[in-house]
DNA sequence: TCCTTCATTGGAACCGCTTCCAGTCGACCA
DNA sequence: TGGTCGACTGGAAGCGGTTCCAATGAAGGA
């Protein structure tokens, strides 16, 4: 039986014990060649025997590379970035990333997680998921030379993947019109939240602009927001649904906010599909199993496909600020039906 | 306009511009004291200027800790590790601590995160979801001196927080039995799985004892098992209630299987709870949309008091290898009736 | 007035690894 | 057989911090 060191082996132990210098037994760990087969034997055997691992930390100040990864996103507790987060995970086993997680879910938590992760060292590149880094921080990602690729977020100077909301707004909408709806509400994302989406406002413009196609004028009062929360659109959708002339029909800027919808249908007794129909956004997992209706981004897809552009970018590749779309489809299930 | 110096400014850099020793600089940074308030003031006025950042891999170099926390789990795919997950986050926002995930989806992805984590240098401590570590990574992390708190997971020698399964078992079986039904199955994980949770395995225990202690015997064709999935526990749903003599009730070990098994019901006409009732375990979100009855396990609450519990571990303070087991409630909701 | 005390300060060692660079030495060629 | 070449090898200089320790100098006490 081998004796276990009480304290972790470092390179010189190793060196020693092979009798070796320690940049060889560096040269054996980075198989740089020029290591006499013995010698290499000989180190090898005595990293076994003191079961030695490099310290990542001191190579990473020596290399000047983390070998991680962050991740910096709102809303850990719903879906949709989970699935995302699914995504980035899976295009990141393969490589030698780690993958930190900085979850913000206000703005000081984000303040600090950008302050962090800009300080050009903690990690190799930033993956940031339905947020937009102020350009202050962006500047410093630049000054540090970090890569950094953004998911379901635009800007100017950095690549993205993104899903056009505007056509996906559209695309709910002209389904429902195309079923014979005449009063479509939409619900949203409210204005005011500092983390509001530009991705709901988007999808309120396809909302708008589809009607508008269709010669449907946009009503005032069909057009709600609140925050991304099932209780919360079940009371906006309560609301819609007690109007003096309540919409046949509604579109959820997510299926969160799609399932308040059915729950507040649900409550009221109203029939879905028979008297209201409804379509969301997503394509969630629950989506399936309640069979709602809905537009379908690829969510997994964009966490892989942000990781990979960003491993490109870590490749040295030349990563072009480009902007990336996903497609987007019209999942019909059972929500949603013609008019009465 | 003060000039942004291309590359990040090293603390040299910052003593140079202040006119002062780098020691002096630490000292700033750190709060040591001993530093004259002139010269703190140009020290700070220089690091403004500069937007120096200490560099966290040096300083976790030279202090031996690397503020990251490293959390290994499996099946980051599904609702309940995320719960946890969410607690983790939370509890560690207000430390310094970072957060890294490992997702193990595979044997040889876990076998490379622990090899990794227990390299004594990546992380300052482990946070281990539904899983056992090898013996011999946990004598690694033991060499290393790298704290440990399993959630959901038991092992003799390291810390953890858990529930009762057996008797959530039993809560959930006695439940029914007290309605009054005779005929339950039971569905579960499959024992050939490698990620088997022994919690789904306690869990058949506590069903096995409740029926037991009523004096109703336990039939086999009622106890069935397939992986966490909706769609296997489907399937198994479907076996059951196409038996003969098809049970009246059933016990899901998860609520993912529950929404499985209420599909199942939804696809033959069966009215739940009419012709059957169903009770599931974890109360994750869905659940109360669905209004399943189920068992609440408290899945944020797991994450937080594991975080909690490292941390202290972290502070130095001598966290006994105590188990903390986190309390259950049954939770009524549409589900589940009395036989006809 | 001289010495001790103590707040300040900076030099230098160290954390553990990579890698440049110079030195060794046997092999091969003319 | 002398010289050149090239495969190996190890020393030492970073990477960017922290901190021990010695040095400096002004203030306080005898």
């Amino acid at each position: 039986m081998e004796a276990v060191p009480s304290t972790p082996a470092r390179i010189a132990d190793v060196a020693a014990h092979a009798g070796v210098g320690i940049a060889t037994v560096s040269r054996v760990l980075n198989e740089r060649g020029n290591v006499a087969a013995a010698t290499r034997a000989r180190v090898l055997e005595a990293i076994r025997i003191l079961e030695y691992r490099p310290s990542s930390v001191a190579q990473a100040l020596s290399l000047k590379r983390t070998l991680v990864i962050g991740v910096v996103l709102p809303f850990l507790t719903e879906a949709s970035p989970i699935e995302r987060v699914r995504g980035v995970v899976t295009a990141l086993a393969a490589s030698p990333y780690d993958l930190a997680l900085y979850d913000v879910e206000s703005a000081d938590r984000q303040q600090r997680a950008f302050r962090l992760l800009a300080d050009a060292h903690r990690t190799d590149g930033l993956l940031v998921v339905s947020l937009v880094p102020p350009d202050e921080e962006v500047r410093r990602l630049r000054a540090g030379s970090i890569p950094c690729v953004l998911i379901d977020a635009h800007h100017g100077t950095l690549p993205s993947v993104v899903i056009d909301d505007i056509a996906g707004g559209e695309l709910a909408t002209r389904y429902l019109l195309e079923l014979g709806h005449r009063r479509i509400a939409f619900i949203g994302d409210k204005p005011s939240d500092p983390f509001r989406r530009q991705s709901s406002r988007d999808r309120t413009i396809g909302y708008e602009r589809a009607l508008t196609a269709a010669s449907v004028p946009v009503q005032r009062d069909y057009v709600r927001e609140g925050t991304q929360s099932r209780h919360l659109a079940r009371n906006i959708a309560e609301e819609l649904l007690r109007l003096p002339e309540p919409p046949s029909a509604m579109f959820a800027a997510s299926d969160v906010q799609a399932l308040g919808v059915l729950e507040a249908a649900r409550g009221l007794g109203i029939d879905v599909p028979g008297q209201l129909s409804v379509i969301g956004f997503d394509d969630i997992e629950i989506a399936s199993y309640v069979g709602l209706t809905t537009i379908r981004q690829p969510l997994f897809e964009s966490g892989r496909r942000g990781a990979e552009l960003l491993l490109q970018a870590l490749q040295g590749e030349p990563a072009p600020v480009h902007v990336e779309t996903l497609p987007l489809d019209l999942v019909v299930r059972g929500t949603t039906r013609p008019p009465r």
